[in-house]
DNA sequence: CTGAAAGCGCTTACAG
DNA sequence: CTGAAAGCGCTTACAG
């Protein structure tokens, strides 16, 4: 698998490694003729080089890697991200490193350190709970980061995120405006900041209006049984209820629970969830969802790395989208 | 972003380039004394060292990185898949590149280009129509290769894959033993050999049946609205009829097509769909599905992958896992 | 218009 | 037990 270096099209075409270099580059600063250019190109397609980018890297200090860092690239959140973080990534030159933390602090930590060894340009992140030394760590190496979907409490990063608060108050809301006599909350037993906000929105209003109110706070593991197991005993069906599933993972779970015990949405109970998942379309009822705007998120995320690595990018700029609910069937 | 190399140490703990290489990588034949070894273990801390893998890679030639190419890294299937690949590469000490063809062979084509000049030690493919000579050139160039869900009808290179033709048979089988007056194949139009044979499969044995046929192939662009035009044609509720979606991505498609119309499973029209997804549970009835063993083949791709870049692999070895029908209530 | 040379951060055969 | 040196495949400032 040895393959053919510039060297050897130098020794080939009886020329310089130099010459070979800047042909090659397609460098206009200096000239070269004609002839040499085109004996060297053909030379280059004869003997199939290809650019070892490894020893380029090396060089330049510039791999043209970035690392993303979510929580499992299986979830349908995430890989639909990172799809969108891979085209645009793409278009910029940029190849994509991959890896799940499962929201393992420790194996976040080892993902950040591996990427930085193999000399990832930049990477984004979405942070565990417990993951600010390894954030910081990289923050003192002066490793561009940006973090999506999430952001830390503590440390100024720049990242994308959307308005959870505001669109739980906007939820919330709308329930309590259909007159129910109950509303669940679903969500994580959780530190994460951007789920905190999520509850908080929801509070706040659900407070002010004096509607009954349950919340279930799910495990990050085994999130199917613990959903079920919740719901089961907190579902008061001779109650006019509403649950908002605050993420994909639970209302799948949710209305899988539902699906199986036979509830009926919206004649028993009424659903809002989180997160766009073809799943949702076929329930039997369809269900009304919010929505983020994850291509436009990827994007940006990726703009906001490459303007950081290539340093035109004021420190801690925070881009927030706006979630937008999806009105369908099931309230 | 300058980051402390070997060369720093060795200045500071006053030892050469070379000692400090030595202890770092734990090389036992050369014995380094406990305290020169300890000095340099605290400088590299003291420095916070972290090792350049480009500069080792560029030296070892191995850069312990290995390509990952999918269709789609959003769709759920894939998704999965790469999890499992994630999880098996890392414990082998890679770093995984994933990158999206969309079933376009130019741009299959600039991934394994890309991927062969950032040098990964190997790539996991699922090959698109008409990559052979991208793939002739990996090979030409003895570039590690392995296959995963699809393989190549020219070509003999390790791969994993599943009974595809066989498991068709069998769902056929058994939705002629349980007396339809018509059987529905739903499909792609492609010329995809794992595709062909799971189509070749059940014509095998519809054929033998005698039982009424309809087959929709469907284009790889705009599957959704494709499905609901052709089923929307084809259906006729008044014949006892199954449908067997070949895919996920047409089964969910074919659902939701069934849901939307209020067409009721299992009484109005049988179905049984392809790979596992959350959404087949979602559905009024639950959906019997074809289970491909998505972590085994996964985990053994990339054992194919290591052995074949260390040399102790026997050429064109091709793993055949065995699906699974799960029945559940939609028949 | 072209080339010799240094250097990116590593590893390792060799010498002492 | 330790170091000097070569070399992996590139790029680029400098000289001519």
């Amino acid at each position: 698998m040895k393959r053919a270096s510039i060297k050897d099209i130098a020794r080939i075409a009886e020329v310089s490694v130099a010459t070979v270099s800047y042909v090659l580059n397609k460098k206009e600063g200096s000239r070269i003729s004609e002839a040499t250019k085109k004996k060297i190109l053909e030379v280059a397609k004869d003997i199939n080089y290809t650019p070892n980018k490894i020893a380029k890297s090396l060089k330049m200090s510039k791999s043209k890697l970035i690392g993303l860092i979510v929580a499992d690239i299986s979830n349908d959140f995430y890989s639909n991200i990172a799809r969108s973080i891979e085209d645009e990534a793409m278009k910029l030159g940029y190849t994509l490193l991959i890896g799940s933390s499962d929201e393992n602090p420790e194996k976040f930590r080892k993902l950040t350190e591996l990427f930085s060894e193999q000399q990832v340009d930049g990477m984004i992140i979405a942070p565990v709970v417990d993951s600010d030394e390894a954030i910081k760590r990289l923050i003192s190496e002066e490793y561009p980061i940006v973090t999506i979907d999430r952001y830390l409490k503590n440390v100024s990063l720049p990242g994308v995120m959307i308005n959870n608060s505001e669109i739980s108050e906007f939820i919330c809301d709308h329930l309590v405006k259909k007159g129910f006599d109950e509303i669940i909350y679903v969500g994580y037993d959780t530190q994460l900041p951007h789920l905190l906000d999520r509850q908080d929105g929801f509070d706040k209003k659900i407070a002010a209006s004096g509607v009954s109110v349950k919340r279930l706070l799910i495990g990050i593991h085994n999130i199917t049984e613990q959903v079920h197991t919740q719901l089961k005993e907190n579902l008061n069906l001779k109650k006019k209820t509403a649950i908002y599933f605050s993420s994909n993972k639970l209302g799948i779970a949710g209305l899988r629970y539902l699906n199986d015990n036979n509830i009926k949405v919206p004649k028993d109970v009424s659903v809002i969830a989180f997160d766009e998942t073809e799943a949702y379309h076929l329930f039997p009822t369809e269900v009304s969802f919010v929505q983020q705007p994850l291509i436009d998120m990827a994007k940006e995320s990726v703009k906001l790395l490459d303007s950081q690595i290539n340093n035109y990018l004021p420190d801690g700029k925070r881009v927030t989208f706006h979630a937008k609910f999806m009105e369908r069937n099931s309230v």
